[in-house]
DNA sequence: GTCTATAAAACGATAGAC
DNA sequence: GTCTATCGTTTTATAGAC
């Protein structure tokens, strides 16, 4: 049970690590220190940096795939399926100012070994989709409201989503959600939501 | 004439590194080696690194300023002003897929020394400011057509065109002026902008 | 699976000659 | 104003004991 104990202790340190500085922005020690274990400890886990870099990104993969099917499993509408996403990605942004591992990705993209790359690019690929396909079945059932196509919607939506997480470290939290509550509420169909 | 020249150079060359890979992702050698000098030479026109990230600020700032105050001089309309700031962050973006400093600020927050935090604040409240001066005058005017106050609306555009910027490392470059074109037509008042 | 010890390289920065 | 030379630190990574 304890098993692979340190090996996940030590992929939440680096996501969380990742989120707040960046790929290049942390090293080994800062992941040992709070952990209480030494440097080569980490390299028995993960030998290069790469491969934990990789690691983040796959287990946020699993988590998202896990959430989408938890999504399909018990709601139904399209709306409260984005609701779920966008519960997840504001969480941890209030919570502590970090991005996730696919605004790392964008952020730090020049500075990302080729295995990061690859990885990353599977992972926006399965964002892109999942997003543009709630926003398809989403209109077709009258939930949102748009023009053009979903997958150009997808994309909008998206850098709305990233650009205002990153800029939180600078206008704070407040504003933030402020700018995902306006992003929503012109994206959903009936009135109720829009602010003054 | 040539007097300062080096120093403009090694500024040319760190705001593209900073804007590239951020301020943690260059270093003294990847300024001095394209540029044919030495890392001490560096040092004595930036006797820190930090000194060299507020100088870039402090440069991206200035050119902000007098860019806008062209706008006033030659053009008068809100809309023609706004694309005029539409028109310097793309062609960056287009040209070599960096962040401006704005972006760099809050991509690479956690990394930055106290004194770039200083000069960014300054920098991200002028943006912000002169933004919702054109929103709210482009409102009057009846270029743009916007809920909520100016004020709002600015972050909202930022969030959008920073976000956009960034995933256009991921999604190319096309994809991105998709974006930032859907997003002009959105605030404009009348047809004829909008694609299919 | 974690440790000590260490290697090899890159980093920001300084001293002093020219 | 730029150079050579170097310092001290941190970085990723490896070898080998336990």
């Amino acid at each position: 049970m304890t098993r692979t104990d340190t090996r996940e202790r030590i992929l939440d340190e680096a996501e969380q690590l990742m989120g707040a500085r960046g790929y290049s922005g942390f090293s080994y020690q800062d992941i040992a220190r709070p952990l209480g274990i030494r440097n080569a400890a980490i390299h028995y886990h993960f030998p290069t940096k790469a491969d934990l870099g990789v690691a983040v990104i796959q287990r946020y993969r699993d988590m998202l795939a896990a959430a989408w099917k938890d999504f399909r499993a018990g709601r139904t509408s399209p709306r409260q399926q984005f609701d779920g996403y966008l519960h997840i990605f504001t969480h941890e942004a209030v919570r502590n100012q970090t991005l996730c591992p696919m605004g790392v990705l964008t952020a730090d993209y020049f500075n990302l070994p080729d295995s990061m790359l690859e990885a990353g690019t599977t992972l926006k690929r399965e964002v892109l989709e999942w997003l543009a396909e709630i926003l398809a079945s989403g209109r077709d059932s009258g939930d949102f409201r748009f023009e053009g196509n979903p997958e150009d919607e997808a994309l909008m939506v998206m850098a709305t989503l990233q650009g205002a997480r990153q800029m939180a470290r600078m206008i704070g939290t407040d504003a933030m959600m402020a700018i995902v509550t306006r992003l929503r509420s012109d994206l959903v169909a009936d009135a109720g939501d829009r602010a003054a």
